[in-house]
DNA sequence: TCAACTCTCACTTTTGAACGGT
DNA sequence: AACCGTTCAAAAGTGAGAGTTG
């Protein structure tokens, strides 16, 4: 299938509502930008071809996702969410030293979204201080309980950062959402790392591999450790300046799901209701759930756009065939077309804004769920 | 048989409590 | 009492070898 029409059918087949544009509009106040801010270092990884380990408990990404917004209504109150996507509908593998297609991509495990802890914050917040999503780590555990980010091994993703308008800290009721991607955050989600290059990048760049380093060389577990080895006494350390988050606050989210045994275009609105009085906890959406219920979507007013971000201007990210290390089915690609809609690769569909970026209409990702879970 | 996954290791960095000085 | 800076211990996080699983 060809991918517009791959985007014809989930536009027709997307049931996420599109709201009448006054009232959207009415939040769209500003012309949100996100910048990805540590863009050399994910270039630098996206050029081997990035891989992201993760475990059973839970791995933080290397590079993490940091980015910096502008043109939020200072007192505006915002949230700020991330989640994966599926680049495509394959599952890899590593051989002779680089990727290949290895089938079909599994189903797809129970969606989450990582919401930055600051949430919800006035839009001057936001601003101050680049965003940092160290925190979000990745599992490929189902059943994990600590509310990260759940990938499949061997399947590749990019994050989608979404910022999202609230009424109030307290009360939130949804507003306007945009959303945004940058092409060098793709990844290869591993459980260990394959490409010996991106280990040396990694090395290098992430203090806490220093561990595994003596002399410019490496060494790793005991069962390597020269004999005269010692353990030195533990360094003393100088002040350091510490970021301190204040208690937080608690939010309402809205989500959509999959119907159980629908197809890929079917879906299924649900509601989180308010949290009630000081708790927080997260919230997941299980695809199993048969029982959700349906959505008042007049309560509800929201508008959104995603907007591809390229860090570099000279950058091409509308890439797909020479991804480097990262190729794309070439000849079997018509057969296996995922029912995922075209990552951030290139799409003659794509709209070029005055600004550059490059929007994508809300049915483009309409099928996948947001705010399925929140992680504090 | 083999690829993918999990456990474990030794080390560094981060975090937060405790303490002392102003 | 409040604030600030320093010290310390514990927890968290790291890549890769070895063992396990399918």
């Amino acid at each position: 299938m060809e991918v517009e029409q791959c985007i014809s059918q989930l536009q027709l087949n997307a049931s996420m509502p599109l709201l009448s544009q006054p009232a959207a509009q009415a939040y769209l106040q500003g012309s949100v930008k996100v910048t990805l801010e540590n863009a050399d270092l994910w270039k630098s990884f996206h050029d081997i071809g990035t891989e992201m380990i993760i475990t059973k408990h839970g791995r933080r990404m290397f590079p993490h996702c940091s980015i910096a917004l502008t043109g939020l209504q200072p007192l505006t109150d915002y949230v700020i969410m991330v989640d994966m996507i599926p680049v495509d509908g394959f599952k890899y593998k590593w051989k002779k030293e680089k990727w290949e297609v290895a089938g079909t991509a599994e189903p797809q495990p129970p969606w989450r979204t990582y919401t930055h802890p600051d949430s919800p914050a006035p839009g001057r917040h936001w601003m101050k201080h680049p965003l940092s999503f160290l925190k979000m780590k990745l599992t490929n555990n189902t059943l994990d309980q600590h509310g990260h980010i759940i990938l499949h091994s061997m399947h590749r993703y990019y994050p989608r950062f979404h910022v999202i308008q609230t009424d109030s800290s307290h009360t939130v009721r949804w507003g306007s959402f945009q959303t945004f991607s940058f092409p060098e955050t793709v990844f290869t989600a591993v459980t260990a790392y394959q490409n010996p290059k991106i280990t040396k990048l990694k090395i290098d760049h992430n203090p806490f591999a220093k561990g595994f380093r003596e002399g410019g060389t490496h060494y790793h577990s005991k069962r390597m450790l020269p004999a005269v080895v010692q353990v030195t006494s533990r360094p003393q350390f100088v002040s350091q300046t510490r970021t301190w988050f204040g208690p937080l606050r608690c939010l309402s989210l809205l989500g959509l799901e999959r119907a159980p045994s629908a197809s890929h275009s079917v879906w299924t609105a649900k509601r989180q209701h308010p949290l009630k009085g000081s708790h927080c906890s997260a919230l997941e959406q299980d695809s199993s759930d048969q029982h959700a219920e349906p959505l008042e979507l007049q309560e509800y007013d929201f508008s959104c756009e995603e907007q591809r971000v390229p860090a570099y201007a000279a950058y091409q990210p509308n890439r797909s065939a020479d991804f480097d290390g990262f190729p794309l089915p070439s000849g079997d690609r018509d057969q296996t077309q995922p029912a995922y809609p075209p990552p951030l690769h290139p799409s003659s569909s794509l709209k070029q804004n005055p600004n550059g970026y490059q929007n994508h209409s809300m049915q483009d990702w309409s099928q996948y769920p947001l705010f399925s879970y929140s992680s504090w």
